[in-house]
DNA sequence: ATGACTGCAAAGACTTTGCATCTTT
DNA sequence: AAAGATGCAAAGTCTTTGCAGTCAT
């Protein structure tokens, strides 16, 4: 038997608060950004919806940054960019997915694929002026 | 000033652990692998050593799976492969990684790019055939 | 002898979960 | 009324850290 599901005011603010952002969020991040509207949100809500929604399909995660869980309301395939120094992931929609990969492993490895990522590592741009500045103070 | 480094049995051990492992070894599984030969060791050692791989660059971590951080001790680029069933991390070392796309996102973005990981997601083999034995059990 | 490395255990950070209560249908 | 959703707080898991003792140089 399946277990029906029901309209809920926060669930739906949440699905909303990630796909407003485009700076794929922490469920803390969630948690603070709906506080002041919804003040008796709780973080158990936000997490049960999180694992909800992936479990639907309606959101991915993107992974673990600086020991965080970070979500996508975007589940067409694109690539990211994970700034290493200030932890933001950045989508990037110039640098095309192969969705032939997918099932080159398949054929290749035997494997039962379901999608894949590519992620970038680095700073962002933010955060290699701030390195810059930092070592001017040095000098 | 720099910090000066010195010779460790234990250092040593768990390096060689994870060099002699294919299964991307997480803390835990370091810390019962050589628990065996080195009785009195501890899990912070194994902590503190990993981020000392890490800022080497002698490993490299290759996420978080199910809650726990997984290493590498191969830094050449290569792709995996994770299964979203038991969680095992298997190099994919017949699927290509292109070095031009780091170039791509630094020219395209003006990031700051070290480095790009290309992961798939999906159900190992083993995993695969589990399913079916399941399934059949419930036909 | 100096200071790097470690064991131990406590603390920290993030996430999950049990239970009573509230909401949706 | 039935059952899903939530708040709250406790518990769970993984990781980090302070401190005293040990070991390499």
């Amino acid at each position: 038997m399946e277990r029906a599901t029901r309209y809920s005011k926060k669930r739906e603010a949440i699905l909303t608060a990630i796909r407003s952002s485009d700076a794929h969020p922490s469920a803390e991040w969630i948690y603070h950004t709906l506080k002041s509207t919804h003040p008796d949100l709780s973080l158990g809500t936000v997490y049960r919806n999180l694992l909800f929604f992936q479990q639907n399909g309606t959101i991915q995660s993107v992974g673990v940054v600086n020991g965080q869980e970070r979500f996508d309301a975007v589940t067409a395939p694109h690539s990211h960019f994970v700034c290493t120094s200030c932890g933001a992931v950045i989508d990037l929609h110039r640098i095309p997915m192969d969705p032939a990969l997918t099932a080159a492993v398949r054929e290749q490895y035997g494997f039962e694929v379901q999608r894949h990522e590519l992620t970038f590592y680095g700073r962002c741009q933010k955060c290699m002026q701030k390195r810059i500045h930092e070592e001017d103070l040095l000098a």
